[in-house]
RNA sequence: CGCGGGAUGGAGCAGUCUGGUAGCUCGUCGGGCUCAUAACCCGAAGGUCGUAGGUUCAAAUCCUUCUCCCGCAA
């Protein structure tokens, strides 16, 4: 008999925990956030966790408020409450109603980077390395004690898309691998240490703006930890432009946020060198490699970049 | 009808306000220079100016329709 799960899920990344749950339990229920409208159209959209449970034909609830609105899952009979950045804050109510236990998909090494976005803070941040763990939930953030874990080293060659999907596969595989353990009750059970908590909230706005006060080393990492997806961006002339990526030459610099520009080489001096940007996103246009916005400009020895 | 930007040779842009010969920087191709070159010099090809209609002697440009692309906000 396959343990009865209920999932609670959103995005990409939770869609191949979902796989694996699939194939290896009873998904009874699958929680995701509500529909949304979404872009210029105003079109309706399904969550990517939605997709997949419709192709499954599993029952789905999308409650807009879950602390208010849980009685479709107590209602439900649950051996396992499985979640993998579901976006909301889960009642004790619900995780006390799984018979087995209630655990969680989280996208970093606990107890480092707990909250809304591990995976961003670990490249933007400067982290070595990184990884996922599965964990009991508990009332608070990303606490719970973790079941198990497994390690990815973040390459310089990383940015936010790649270190995602690897992610995302490597914590299905944990999971399909913890899973027999913990239902028959053989898993692991580690506290987090206290002392080494860090936290990843879910970037602001105004944290994608690229501050060139800053070493260079670390706006690489903010534009890569911020790509594909939200992007960084800076102000030439007044307009918002994206920085889709970017590379750092270190030189002795004695003045930051001066515009350096070669035939085909648009460099900005920072703290400790110039940060020559390689592809980006004019406001309006589609991405283009510097040397092309390059060759459709004039009066570049008056621009200025903020 | 949430707010805004854009569509002009293969790429990136100017020209549109004030209608009158299709322009710039690259790329491509050919030739030259050079020990050599992604460097330099000479030359060439390549565009019904997103679509459809209207105004006009004349439309990339003014008016209207539609399509597609993009940023923000949710």
């Amino acid at each position: 008999m396959k343990p009865k799960v209920i999932f609670m899920g959103t995005p990409d990344f939770a869609v191949n925990i979902l796989d694996v749950l699939i194939k290896n339990t009873d998904v009874v229920l699958v929680v995701t956030q509500p529909d949304k409208v979404v872009g210029r159209k105003q079109e309706l959209r399904y969550s990517p966790v939605k997709e997949k449970a419709l192709e499954n034909n599993i029952n789905i609830f999308q409650p807009v408020k879950i602390k208010d609105d849980m009685d479709e899952v107590l209602n439900t009979e649950a051996d396992l409450i499985v979640t993998c950045a579901y976006g909301q804050i889960l009642p004790k109510e619900i995780l006390d109603h799984s018979k087995i236990a209630s655990i969680n998909v989280h996208a970093s090494l606990l107890p480092y980077l707990r909250g809304g976005a591990p995976i961003h803070h670990a490249i933007i941040d400067g982290y070595d390395k990184t990884g996922v763990t599965i964990m009991y939930m508990d009332e608070k953030m990303d606490s719970g004690d973790i079941i198990s874990y497994q390690e990815t080293i973040i390459t310089d060659d990383d940015n936010v898309g790649t270190l995602h999907d690897r992610l995302s596969i490597m914590g299905a595989s944990l999971l399909e691998e913890t899973l027999p353990k913990i239902i028959d009750g053989t898993n692991e059970r580690i506290k987090q240490d206290d002392n080494l908590v860090t936290f990843a909230p879910t970037i602001k706005r105004e944290e994608e703006h690229i501050n060139f006060d800053c070493e260079g080393k670390n706006i690489i990492n903010l534009v890569r930890g911020l790509y594909p997806w939200p992007t960084a961006n800076i102000i030439i002339n007044d307009t918002e432009v994206k920085v889709l990526s970017a590379s750092f030459e270190k030189t002795n610099v004695h003045k930051t946020n001066e515009v350096i520009i070669t035939k085909d080489k648009f460099g900005i001096t920072c703290k400790d060198g110039i940060i020559y940007l390689n592809k980006i996103k004019p406001f309006g246009k589609k991405e283009m490699d510097i040397k092309d916005y390059l060759n459709g400009t004039r009066n570049i020895e008056k621009w200025s970049v903020k």
